[in-house]
DNA sequence: ATAAACCCTGACATCAATGTCAGGGTCAAG
DNA sequence: CTTGACCCTGACATTGATGTCAGGGTTTAT
């Protein structure tokens, strides 16, 4: 399967295909002609880099355990509980975060309203 | 007032304070040599921009109702409202966005937990 | 054989406030 | 007069996945 062939199926574009191989992704080897052909599981391979960015992981972060995750279940990875839960840390702070930036909003809004009925 | 004195004056750094010049929302005169000069009231105002940053607005919505906020107050103001709508709302999306990631992380930790034990 | 559709690499742009460095002028105290 | 502490401008770096373009080779269908 040639790159854009694979961009077809998993709607990733050739531009993020090539840079997913770049940050050790994804592999391919190379046609005589230099094209990259890639093997039907690519398909699920892509698919799943992109299930890892939707949650917020860096690339690098999928990196260190893609090799391990798409061998077995996930349960059995021992890298990802721990990027999961500092993931989660990080998302909550953001949360709080935005809830106090939220409460702020709202306050100064209601005192503009307030003072001009 | 120099620019080390204002930065001094107000814990912003000097290259922070030379760049909102450059974005229109501060101003100096200059001296013969060159030196920027300011007045008295810069220091309110480097704290109102450090305000209005915090609460998470660029320098470019700053620098739409800036000018009014310095002389009169917020609600005297027709652009703050709306501005502060936005972001709101901007606000709002986001933590619906980090509220759902929340949950499908947390909902993962545990599946790899139960297989676990 | 030619044109369209693919593929390749390399590089710059995006967003935005701030850090940092280089190269150079100014001022104040000793 | 020298040294250290300021000040100036201009420019590149940061973050990170992706878009986009240039310049050039390949393949495929007509």
């Amino acid at each position: 399967m040639k790159i854009g062939e694979l961009s077809a199926a998993t709607g990733v574009s050739v531009r993020s295909l090539r840079y997913y191989e770049d940050q050790k992704l994804l592999t391919s080897i190379r046609l005589d002609n230099g094209y990259r052909e890639y093997s039907p599981l690519a398909i699920e391979q892509v698919q799943t880099i992109q299930l890892y960015l939707t949650l917020g992981l860096s690339t690098e972060q999928i990196s260190s355990f893609l090799h391990c995750v798409l061998k077995n279940k996930e349960a059995f990875c021992a890298e990802v509980l721990p990027i999961y839960e500092r993931k989660l840390k990080e998302i909550d702070d953001r949360i709080v975060e935005l809830t106090q930036l939220r409460t702020n909003l709202i306050d100064r809004i209601r005192s503009i309203r307030d003072e001009q009925s």
